[in-house]
DNA sequence: TCGATATTCAACCATTCGGTTGACTATCTT
DNA sequence: AAGATAGTCAACCGAATGGTTGAATATCGA
């Protein structure tokens, strides 16, 4: 895997940030998808959505490969796994509250009987 | 946990976006600590790394006690987890990767014997 | 009460963002 | 060769971002 450097980082939540950008990845992780398929759904320009798409690229989110003239997009999830990774850093945080709360639960059932 | 909505995911991958942003929830993540204490390690004036801390508070990710005149922060890592949620839905796309490199190495080491 | 300390607020600035439109390039089809 | 199709590019716009500085607010300690 590579290793995510702050760079990186930044560019993937940065893109990560925009919720036409994560409707964009939900599509493309269905199924690869044309620049067109890609901007279809939204109520924005072509120009528009492909800018979201550069943004998508360059957070290597997704990878592009132009045949004549259409640009087929493709999910490259392993970005998506380094974002996860930095936030796997902090998941006994929360896991350890919903420790907490389970035991919070048994002990509520315990004092019913 | 909270349903994250768009608003939220918007929110808190913007917050996530920014180095000293993500610095400064490794620093709340050890210890709770001052807005002071939350600046010191940052080359830039307190009103901006105060305006750091508000964006993460606003993302839900820190929250705020005030005492006196110190505001102390905590770390709340239940909204990291709705990224790691949002996340997580695509985890199948990396691990399948992960499976076919593992029986990838796995046939290069039968094939050495 | 006075000065130090903790923090925010307001105004400002340059840059980036997310959108538009119109022109352009390149490819496919006929 | 001509027109349709796929997509980008460039210029523009208003709003948001990330920083600054100086003033304001509120609390603490002597």
């Amino acid at each position: 895997m590579v290793e995510p450097n702050n760079e990186n980082l930044d560019l993937i939540f940065h893109a990560l940030a925009d919720a036409t950008r994560r409707e964009m990845i939900r599509l493309v992780s269905e199924k690869e998808k044309t620049v067109s398929e890609m901007a279809e759904p939204f109520d924005m320009s072509l120009a528009a959505a492909s800018k979201h798409i550069k943004v998508l690229e360059k957070a290597n989110l997704i990878q592009r490969t132009v045949e004549g003239r259409t640009h087929t997009c493709r999910i490259n999830a392993e970005t998506l796994a380094l974002a996860s990774k930095w936030l796997s850093v902090y998941e006994k945080f929360w896991s350890k509250r919903f420790d907490v709360l389970e035991s919070e639960i048994l002990k509520a059932k315990k004092k019913e009987h």
